[in-house]
DNA sequence: GGCACAATGCTCAGTTTGAGCATAAGTGAG
DNA sequence: CTCACTTATGCTCAAACTGAGCATTGTGCC
């Protein structure tokens, strides 16, 4: 057979091997310096609620799986999107749990940020900081305790595997991904994190049932998520630390006009490290990121703060405009 | 209806609204210094054949996405796959033209690296240069030529916009992906200056037919290709050229030993730019991405070059290694 | 007025970059 | 064998960028 003719049998093929493909969106929104995610209630039934992402289907109806998208998310959570990008498309054939089937399940996921925090529409949607369900990312106040118990449990883990060329493996996947033996912590390697923490077996939703999971691990290993909900907030955590770097995207989060150090301290929730505040200043009116405004904030203690307002025209002057971010060096 | 029981409908109505899945991949090697991508013979029928890209349906029989994709591209195109990263989902519901029906067709891209440039198994299967399809994309023997005529075009087409607005909008959007209008040349914006073509009407693809390019257009608007694969070679050009900044993945395409000066001609094989020499090899010195061998070249002109090999271990010292490329101003 | 507090201004040494000059080590021609 | 040519490799230098911290400026509060 020709390549050409395997080409067209494979087209074929595809029509007569369908697929149920959802949609799935991290819509996020930062509020007084907190990350957030929306988040829904789903399965109603026996096996207990649990939180997770807002999610439908993709229906004929819509034109684009973006404008798709929107549709859903404003349908489901009252929430209008602004800036959407596709993040990735899950598709593990057991992914849904029992399939069974010959049916594959994708999941093209979404990234969504919205400059306000609305009350969150309906009851049922709650915005909730992402670090409620991976507390380990959040280095703002330090190195987070929970940190020292996964460390432990990871150690263990590495310790137990089979041969010694497997267990360095593992060990060296903990320095890179945890920053352990050595190892330095790269905030942008959310999911490779996560998907150890996984393996690992520190993640109840890994053991099928989700909502089973101990007070202890809710500060350590996070809330659980339904299905496989935390991976895909880890995937968009991860790219929107990466993204700030070199592309102005936090300005989507803010109010039409903030301060520097209001900036800043979104800067630090979504990255989860701090910054060094004069630095953090330079970096940004370097770029010509912002313009001053008028206004001055008020009432609060200390010296008021002048309001800016980010300069859209940096869109077209600057090739890659973005922080690059630089930890504040934290005294030990 | 409560936002739960609306989901639970969400997910009943995914299993009875299925779609059309299929795997396309862009996959790269790099020969001689030259950026390839491998591509097949599509559409054997009276439409007359053009270039495609690997591509084929989703199975059931595929546990995960990347595991079918490997599997259909080494049946295809008997080339085995080493690195792999997904790119995208296209999934526009007219992709394919004429969908009429209610059934969705998507396309998870996905993005390999080959080491070796075999000779492409089946007679269909073909490595062509990239820039055979986006001939204004390569910068390395300085400006194209073909952006003179590419330039006039699209400021005609800014010219005729509807309002004066629009117009605007069409002009900065020219500046931001093709540095007209006093605006630099980003070589990562490859997907934005392809669908800004498309959206000019300057790629014979968005006309639906897509093998009556004029012989003017394969040199200025480069060689069409089947469906919307052009744009997928794009995103993936785009991808890599973002990635090897950070990311050392260049190796991927790299033989076992080789020496700096091919490494950096692969590095600017695949953007698209020139780079300084001494400055080159100095980035890939301090970041110790390579050690040297014992082994010389010997046989062409010039002094003999040193070879060198990939360290493995940067992965897990350097928290991003890769190239910033920083081009060699080249004397207009 | 004096104090606490946050915003803003400014300095300074250590690196990193961009560019280019200089030297080394092969090949092929005469 | 020597010269011309070519590519590899070493090294310099000024300019720009970074990381860290000190100093000063406005405000609300007692």
């Amino acid at each position: 057979m020709t390549t050409a003719q395997e080409t067209e049998r494979a087209a074929d093929s595809a029509l007569s091997n369908p697929s149920a493909v959802g949609l799935v969106a991290v819509i996020v929104a930062a509020t007084d310096g907190e990350p957030r995610a929306l988040t829904v209630q789903v399965g109603g039934q026996a096996r207990g609620r649990s939180d997770g992402l807002p999610a439908g289907p993709l229906v004929p109806e819509h034109p684009t799986l973006e404008r798709g998208l929107r549709a859903w998310v404003e349908r489901q959570t009252h929430q209008r999107l602004g800036y959407v990008e596709q993040l990735y498309t899950f598709g593990d054939r057991d992914r849904q749990g029992d399939d069974g089937g010959g049916l594959h399940s994708l999941s093209v996921a979404y990234l969504a940020l919205v400059r306000e925090l609305r009350p969150a529409g309906l009851a049922e949607a709650a915005w909730r900081n992402w670090y409620h369900y991976l507390p380990w990312e959040d280095w703002r106040a330090g190195r987070p305790n929970s940190l020292g118990e996964i460390e432990a449990k990871l150690l263990a883990w590495a310790e137990c595997a089979g041969d010694p060329k497997q267990r360095r493996r593992r060990e060296d996947r903990l320095g890179l991904t945890f920053g352990l033996c050595g190892g330095a912590w790269n905030e942008e390697r959310v999911l490779e994190r996560y998907e150890l923490l996984f393996e690992a077996g520190l993640i109840p939703e890994a053991q099928g049932q989700s909502g089973e999971a101990h007070d202890a691990d809710l500060t350590v290993t996070g809330q659980p998520m339904a299905l496989d909900h935390r991976r895909v907030l880890a995937t968009a955590i991860g790219r929107l630390r990466g993204k700030i770097k070199y592309r102005p995207v936090v300005f989507e989060l803010m109010p039409p006009t903030f301060t520097l150090f209001q900036l800043q301290r979104t800067v630090e929730a979504l990255s989860g490290t701090n910054l060094h505040k004069q630095n953090f200043r330079r970096l940004v009116a370097q770029q010509g990121l912002v313009e001053e405004t008028d206004g001055v904030t008020s009432g609060a203690t200390g010296r008021p703060a002048r309001l800016v307002r980010f300069r859209r025209e940096v869109l077209l002057e600057r090739p890659a405009p973005g922080f690059r971010l630089r930890p504040a060096r934290r005294p030990a």
